[in-house]
DNA sequence: TCCTTACCTG
DNA sequence: CAGGTAAGGA
């Protein structure tokens, strides 16, 4: 009650804040997988790509981020998912792969579409 | 100069 | 996931 309770929240902060980090990778390093595989199973369009429920790729994070099911995931993570998705089909295919620092310009694009942390994790996570 | 964040490692 | 850190922003 005195002085150790902040020191817990900065850390649990911090901590948080690694983890939404750490997931943030994932979520990238895995999309970019999907998206090379797509392309290499022959898919031409970024508009044949969708993400929904059933998707494989959706699966994968889902497994990762939400393995027990404890959350209903919102439809606008598809949505952005699926917009990142086309956003690393398009700049693959266009080749701007090559460039070293190809990925900030999507991760540009996608933060913005970045949700707020839902209200259950404020006052779920607690000590 | 402090704080945040992307990147890499274990 | 956590730890460490170089790099960039206020």
């Amino acid at each position: 009650m005195s002085s150790l309770p902040h020191q817990f929240n900065r850390c649990i902060t911090s901590q948080l804040i690694k983890w939404f980090s750490n997931f943030r990778e994932f979520y990238y390093i895995h999309i970019e997988k999907f998206c090379r595989q797509f392309i290499a199973d022959g898919v031409s369009s970024a508009s044949d790509l969708s993400v929904t429920r059933d998707s494989e790729l959706f699966r994968a994070l889902n497994m990762h981020f939400n393995k027990g099911n404890d959350f209903q995931v919102p439809s606008r993570f598809l949505e952005v998912a699926e917009i990142t998705l086309r956003e690393f089909f398009n700049a693959i295919s266009l080749a701007k792969d090559l460039d070293p620092s190809w990925k900030k310009a999507i991760y540009k694009v996608i933060c913005k579409l970045d949700s707020d942390v839902p209200e259950v994790f404020k006052s779920t996570i607690c000590w």
